[in-house]
DNA sequence: TATTATTTAAAACGAACGTTTGAATAATCC
DNA sequence: GGATTATTCAAACGTTCGTTTTAAATAATA
């Protein structure tokens, strides 16, 4: 039975190969052959090293996101540290959360714009181990990310709240898959995200800048004040806009 | 060679299954075989109404598309005839292209909950003929919507706006793809989005209620103003948490 | 009625899939 | 240095995939 000081070269570039392809054909559409072939190893070594393909499937994300968890809770520790018993401003909480997860964009080390991508696209994978296996891997760091929003908006009922954490995993998810169909449309005009190294870092700075402000502004927006007028509502928002919600700074 | 006037059932029944499993395994996942058996069809019978699994999903996609396609505009241009060539406003046009398209989920016969969930999970499909579909698809809408906030928000740049363009997009496309992690974590907190026919016409009320405040708070947040400071932004941000990212309201 | 369109059944196609096997090779340990 | 374990390798396994080809039967249209 294999131990634990393995061949590093083999298992690496077999986990490199594999979230790239990953990446960019699915989990399904990645097929072992074509990963062994072009990570330069024999077919069987996959069941070698990581059982199956689910498994090197797993291996692939867990190798990004110890990191990706334990950043997230230590930066949360550090500003609750900070805060002295105070709650923290959701702007600070977002910073935190999502910062963190775009700074991988930045540091090809981490993972980079590959890894990001793959991310968001398997997040939206109906596949059952994968949802149990973010799920799992996801529950410890977003509990805490959800209790400190609890806490920095008391005001807000604690649905709402979730609701909108639902929300901004949404954007970040899909920003980040960059398969959206405004860039097959609208080409160049916010920047070629499928550019090479260089690009990928500019590229991550980009889009942190723009994501968290949107972001912020999504999770401070007036709440749905009456139930069953929607349209009403929405379109009189334009005007009323200011009154919910409000951050005490 | 066939013509037009098919046996509707047949194309009808198919149609309705394979939306279903395409849903619940993706586009891969679902294989002709099982979608053929619940169908209780012929194997056949797919090649021969729609000449190939691809054709397939395209109709599948096309028989709620074109609906939405057409109303999407024909709601845009009773807006903009109210107007009298004063621009709208920003919850008008969101209302018009998200509430539209969420409208689907309350109607059973322009596809529901179903569809909703196959369009946000097939958005983010890494196929390249997927990817190309779309894009000729939402052409035409997208032009329109995007112009229309153009006009709308003069004084912001035109890449912001096609920014958060994307970013709305994302939330929608996740929120309606319902296989978010925090639903498995948190359960029944929002919602069991996974409930039967009627659950889903309040279902998608609830969504619609929620998700539009929301983007509208995203769209009309504050602008990023420092262009390239933001790696040392998130990284101090731990310590000198307190003065980016002001709101100026 | 003649003709075309649709549906069924059954079988097979070649290709690709993930996985397993058993022998050969490399590394490690006593 | 010999024994033991870890790794690599070529080859084959059985299964499933989308598609096509037969054929006959039924339905719709001209």
């Amino acid at each position: 039975m294999p131990d634990n000081k393995l061949n590093l070269d083999t298992r690496e570039r077999i986990l490199d190969v594999a979230e790239r392809q990953f990446m960019a054909h699915g989990y399904e559409g990645a097929s072992m052959r074509m990963i062994t072939r072009e990570a330069e190893v024999n077919l069987a070594a996959v069941n070698y090293h990581f059982g199956s393909k689910e498994g090197l499937l797993r291996d692939v994300f867990r190798r990004r996101l110890t990191w990706l968890n334990t950043e997230r809770l230590s930066v949360l520790d550090v500003l609750e540290q900070q805060a002295n018993g105070e709650p923290l401003k959701p702007s600070q909480i977002l910073e935190a959360f999502f910062g963190t997860l775009l700074r991988i964009g930045e540091d090809d080390a981490l993972g980079g714009m590959t890894f990001l991508r793959l991310l968001g696209r398997t997040l939206t994978d109906p596949a059952e181990f994968i949802r149990t296996f973010f799920a799992k891997e996801y529950a410890e760091v977003l509990e805490r990310y959800k209790l400190a929003l609890f806490r920095a908006l008391p005001d807000v009922p604690r649905a709402e709240i979730v609701w909108r954490l639902h929300f901004m995993l949404g954007s970040m998810s899909y920003a980040v898959a960059g398969t959206d169909i405004l860039q097959v449309i609208t080409g160049l005009e916010i920047g070629d995200i499928s550019g090479q190294d260089d690009n990928n870092v500019s590229e991550a700075k980009k889009l942190s800048e723009r994501l968290l402000p949107f972001l912020l502004g999504g999770l401070r927006a007036p709440l749905p004040q009456f139930a069953d007028s929607t349209i009403q509502q929405q379109v009189s928002l334009a005007k009323t806009a200011r009154n919910t919600l409000q951050e005490k700074e």
